[in-house]
DNA sequence: ACCTGAACACCGTTCAAGT
DNA sequence: ACCTGAACACCGTTCAAGT
């Protein structure tokens, strides 16, 4: 799997993609320009020349080139709530496949954008289709994106790089000690809980999926999104 | 407002302290161990003396020390779904008073912990109220916590530190120049989607909040968790 | 145009030593 | 117990120089 470079002059897809290899294999925290120049066989200067914007370019196109093609085409006779569902899965698939990079998605604007502009006319068109237009359009757009990225990069988010400190050790012992006068759903539950819920686990969704929750979890904001389409008047009690 | 330390004797808090209005002021891009030493007149290796997990430990006292008090408490006589919309505004407050420590939270384990177990059991207090037991007790209580942190987080992402690059600008141009053609929808609502929506913006939440798209998103999210409520039966269509 | 090479101003963390 | 001090192995980035 290790891929042969040999003399084949440097080129920016050639550096994203040995930056996205490195990320995969060792993590955001082992990550640094100079560890990509050194796979390359280059000095680190060399990478500035062809990435702009430094450091924080590289990984912001790591991001793109990670989670490109993660919308499919939205025709006018497709139905939006199995579109939606459909985007949703694609992408936790894309992170999947590169969890490492989750920890980027929420940290820069920059980043963000690597969701790109294809993305977002797809998602425009979907919600188009089921009935939300001007105002209303923007601020279920802004609802759908921020699901769409909110699960699966929570769920992918890193446990310390090698644990020399024994924090999830650690952290499961206080987790299954926690007295139950305190928290008494909590420990009524921990079995169901532990290891597997958000806050009170100490394992990485890319080691232990949630995959029930994230069921759960596209089933609410599909069935929210629809019972705003019947509500038609713009404006709601806050 | 600048806090005068004399020699009152180092402790956990105080560094914790100090790091948070380190990274309040100057952002995660900034904050260094040895900064944080500085603001104290200390030498950095005294920090670690204090705190455990060297920077990552720091850091994920930080996030629970800007998150704590979010979860309001939950009593048999509350409404579910009016607890809920606290939860969510509460914890965008938060946010909003500490933007910068945004991108800790998705970003590991150890700081996505620092949401305490209060917020955990309140969480799953207020769903059992609404009827939710068992095994689907976890699932929507995952499904609340992602959705709780997904959209904030996204929100107050931030720009690029100093944008000597001027990124933000020609970021601009490039989203004001799409073709019609290729995006028909995203460049018939540009007005509307300009900086105000995720993806195709270049100004974080702290600064231009997006506060419709939050008010829709609290709204998708409990009219889901009700609209699941009523479907009593475990298990639902894929 | 594309890369080397040296240099600058930083990091986080360990380990021994002081008080 | 609490902190100093020195040292190690790194960083990202700039700038001049080579080809």
């Amino acid at each position: 799997m290790k891929t042969h470079r040999k003399k084949i002059p440097l080129g920016t897809d050639m550096i994203v993609e040995a930056a996205l290899e490195l990320i995969d294999k060792s993590g955001l925290e082992k990550f640094s320009v100079r560890e990509v120049a050194r796979t390359l066989k280059v000095f680190p200067t060399a990478i500035y020349w062809h990435v702009s914007g430094g450091r924080n370019g590289l990984l912001a196109e790591v991001v793109a080139r990670a989670l490109r093609d993660v919308a499919p085409s939205f025709g006018p006779r497709d139905d939006w709530e199995q579109w939606i569902r459909s985007v949703f899965e694609r992408y936790r698939e894309s992170l999947q496949r590169h969890p490492n990079v989750a920890p980027l998605i929420g940290a820069q604007l920059v980043s963000n954008a690597g969701v790109n502009p294809v993305l977002v006319e797809r998602v425009l068109a979907a919600l188009e289709s089921a009935g939300f237009r001007g105002k209303r359009l923007v601020d279920t757009y802004n609802t759908v994106i921020a699901a769409l990225l909110g699960y699966v990069t929570l769920e992918m988010a890193p446990a310390p790089a090698d644990d020399a400190g024994g924090w999830a050790q650690s952290f499961e012992e206080k987790i299954r000690s926690l007295p139950a006068a305190e928290y008494p759903r909590l420990v009524a539950n921990l079995d169901r809980l532990a290891n597997r819920a958000f806050i009170v686990r100490w394992q990485s969704g890319n080691q232990v999926p949630l995959d029930d929750g994230f069921r759960m979890y596209v089933d609410t904001v599909v069935a929210g999104l629809r019972s705003l389409v019947a509500t038609r008047s713009g404006r709601r009690r806050t």
